[in-house]
DNA sequence: ACAAATGATACCGATATGGTATCATTTGGG
DNA sequence: CCCAAATGATACCATATCGGTATCATTTGT
């Protein structure tokens, strides 16, 4: 069970070389920079681009800037885009079988968990990943 | 992303309903007081009989029983049964593009959330879900 | 003997994951 | 002003996992 699937990390990944470079980046460099496969990246930047995280520049001489400040970005974010909603407690019981979720002692729990869970990713930013002190 | 898939789930309400009955259960009698289907349960009680959670008898009159007690069948071991051992930082890079996971910042914080999560899973046990008040 | 139970095993449809492949469109530089 | 270099849009695809179903063999209490 993977809490962050490839395209999320590929993203944050994207998104730190990004970061610190401060200027436009076309695919084919992040390509050279993080051996990520070219048409799958592209894939990546379109979806960051329409859910604005990315500004995007046709033409020669284009590519992709951040569209928003890096401290803005949390890993939360991002699974949400490319995972969907944080969601662990999808209970799809029918009465019979569950009778009442709000006494469903797992069910409790794994909200408990999900509350945590969903903090710890929002603390992280790309700014905080960029700063420098490790590699991302 | 589910924490916890059907099969798991099914397991704890059949292991549940066992220990609270105290006496051999057969599949049948699963099926009727759970509402889960029949072949897919019996595989489920199957597989808890080979991992040692679960007593089979055959025959007529035949059923399941808990092998070990209540309070020593924790979620987490559910889990680790049906959906593998929790790892949540499942990292596939390679070199190339994670030079050393050991700095990896988001590696470092998956791996924080996973021993949180394993912890709250290893805490719940089929003991503590039928301890009266609440339903499982 | 026989019915009722489990054991073993194979199969299957839907969905998610991790991509690939094409073609159209925009745009800066020579 | 053309063209190469870039992105946009979209369709496709292989594999694995999820949530089951289906069969047949074996055991056992009455």
């Amino acid at each position: 069970m993977k809490l962050i699937t490839r395209d999320t990390d590929y993203a944050i990944r994207a998104l730190c070389f990004i970061a610190k470079s401060k200027r436009r980046i076309s695919a084919q460099e992040l390509v050279g920079e993080l051996n990520i496969p070219r048409p799958f990246l592209r894939k990546i930047l379109q979806v960051l681009n329409k859910e604005g995280v990315l500004n995007s520049h046709k033409g020669q001489a284009g590519g992709f800037d951040l569209a928003i400040a890096p401290g803005k970005i949390s890993l939360l974010s991002l699974v949400r885009i490319f995972q969907g909603p944080l969601k662990l407690n999808i209970c799809t019981f029918r009465k019979k079988i569950c009778p009442d979720t709000r006494l469903c002692k797992v069910r409790k729990k794994i909200d408990k968990i999900q509350k945590y869970v969903s903090s710890e990713l929002r603390g992280v930013t790309i700014a905080s990943l960029t700063k420098k002190k490790g590699v991302i």
